[in-house]
DNA sequence: AGCAAAAATGACAGCGCTGTCAAATTTCGA
DNA sequence: TCGAAATTTGACAGCGCTGTCATTTTTGCT
């Protein structure tokens, strides 16, 4: 029925253990022999048996992509990520599962050992906030599970991909300046997110380095969700000075604060500017079209799962790769009139 | 280190067999020695391996959600989807893979063979439009793998979940009708898709009723994406009679249409009345709100795998469950004005 | 009480691979 | 040319569980 190693090995007439080396790309096997090896392979289109692996051996070849799904009910960033993870995974015959799991709730960790036990994970994925739970960060490490993060807030030891959040959300505000707003408010996310925190340091450090005073009442809390971009516009709305820009952490606030706009009548970008940050598919749908930042979540996906396979194949350094921002300046941002 | 089944075979005093029969919900084992197993299990914390029992035994408790992502780009729906697959397997402690499918490409059915054969999964979700690839069904059946499908074309001999898509579709019509509109456009979703062609039989069905006639410039292909919708949408507008309501086959083409209709200076819905069909997050997003048609993703996600675990566990009988619509109307339509 | 049938349990091999360690082969310097 | 070291290969056990089949215990009936 099934095509084992033991029959690749009598095709070839070597022993088991030396097919399995050659499976397993060890060293010290003739390159000759090698050769024959992977050709019986090939030719009897042998393919190793994952479950076997995994109970005789020391590695399962299975990673997971672990995600926080109080805060992320089925978005496209952690689509788009776990497709980038699936592209690395599967360049490396390795498989990947996916795990929610719910931060809040004390059996969130024992979900994790959970986890790591019985599939006897390889490595993780972990993306914000699971990046910089202190907790879950030691017990992979108790497990001796490798893991690689996406933006994580801390960069040292960590593997992974990271973007410079806080320069790519100065350089938007700054445009905004630029534009000539000087009235520029900022929608804050889920508050102990680093992508919130990074954001609104380069609001600060834009708006410092224009010279403006940083108002406290141009900067209210939001969750990252529409609704919460919706609560915090009306907010802005109602103040004295209304802004004539206003920032929000992420596009789906954005699309909330131009919602908002919309209802209560005011014209984007005539009446207000409005930028986001992540370039999600609903940035170029939105009308008018959402100028943000470009953050390529698929690459990043990718590339985190491409360092967390360097290091589960001890090829060399993983590293905390840094990928580029880009702004994306669209028709939702334009200058202030007088 | 690990608990293994053994370990609570000795602290019990039974067979290692046994424990397996109570840990596989065999009938024959008397219910006095089925609760000291299972207490024994609970308080060991014992956790059976899913390696050994893929190799030893003739089930892996994996099932896998196959997707084609040649036209599903990282989508809100099968991330909903997903969930839900993803709940139910939870719930009975199966695991679940996510294994996109390029249906294109020759190798298409071989990816299957090889991902049934090295994981030795147990059952598969289809989402569309894998649910009616003869060819995969084929060979999911040569390989004894079970499947459940959600909203496939076909109803006969078939488990998973559906909606009467093309009931809802015409219900929709049959509101822009009673609205005053009389120049109602439809915009097809990719052609070979169940949903494209029961969005547009609802559609003419709902005219007829009417006493309307049916006139194909009023009916454009689209596929599925906004970029699509936005094409058809141009199209539309340059009738010398254009329609005065638009509706899209899903939320996404619906967008185009709405931003199509913004860049020419139409107002939604004063000027022209859209909808769609999906009830993505994006509906309620979009300004002015969508009219669509609710699909519950998540919900179908989950209780297609639930017939599939159904039919895993040998539990009775799965079956198609139907899941019943619903009409969201909201600010996009409203009645034609004269 | 006694016996056949049914129910419950156990012994044992082996799923397909890898880790350990020993054996065979090759390499290389003197 | 020979021996020691390095390289390459193989024998064998066993990972943690389940399938098969044999054995023991219980049940139901006369």
């Amino acid at each position: 029925m099934r095509v084992r190693l033991e029959d690749v090995a009598r095709a070839t007439g070597v022993s088991p253990k030396t097919v399995s080396r050659v499976l397993n790309e060890e060293p010290s096997v003739k390159e000759a022999t090698r050769q024959k090896v992977l050709a019986a392979m090939e030719s009897m289109n042998y393919r190793p048996s994952p479950a076997a692996r995994g109970l005789a051996g020391s590695r399962s070849f299975l990673v997971a992509m672990l995600y926080d799904n109080n805060d992320n009910p089925a978005s496209t960033y952690l689509a788009e990520i776990q497709d980038g993870v699936l592209d690395s995974c599967e360049a490396h015959r390795y498989s990947m599962m996916v795990c929610p799991l719910r931060m809040r709730g004390k059996d969130f960790v024992r979900r994790v050992d959970a986890l790591v036990t019985d599939h006897h994970i390889d490595g993780v994925v972990l993306t914000p906030p699971l990046t910089d739970n202190r907790k879950l960060l030691a017990r992979l490490q108790e497990h001796g599970v490798a893991y690689a993060c996406i933006s994580p807030v801390r960069h040292k030891d960590v593997v992974g991909v990271f973007m410079d959040e806080q320069k790519a959300a100065s350089d938007l505000v700054t445009h905004l300046v630029g534009l000539g707003h000087r009235c520029i408010a900022h929608v804050v996310g889920i508050a102990d997110h680093g992508a919130s925190r990074w954001r609104q340091a380069g609001y600060k450090a834009a708006l410092t380095a224009a010279g403006l005073a940083i108002d406290p009442q141009y900067i209210v809390q939001g969750g990252f969700t529409f609704g919460s971009g919706v609560v915090a516009a009306r907010q802005l709305f109602t103040l004295k000075r209304r802004p004539t820009a206003i920032f929000a952490a992420n596009d789906d606030m954005a699309a909330g604060v131009m919602w908002t706009a919309n209802e209560i009548g005011l014209k984007v970008p005539r009446d207000l500017s409005v930028c986001g940050f992540d370039d999600t598919p609903m940035a170029t749908q939105l009308w008018p079209s959402l100028t943000t930042v470009r953050q390529p979540s698929r690459e990043m996906g990718r590339l985190a799962a491409q360092q967390l396979l360097l290091q589960l194949r001890g090829r060399g350094d993983a590293r905390l790769v840094q990928i580029p921002y880009e702004l994306q300046l669209r028709a939702s941002t334009a200058a202030v009139p007088d």
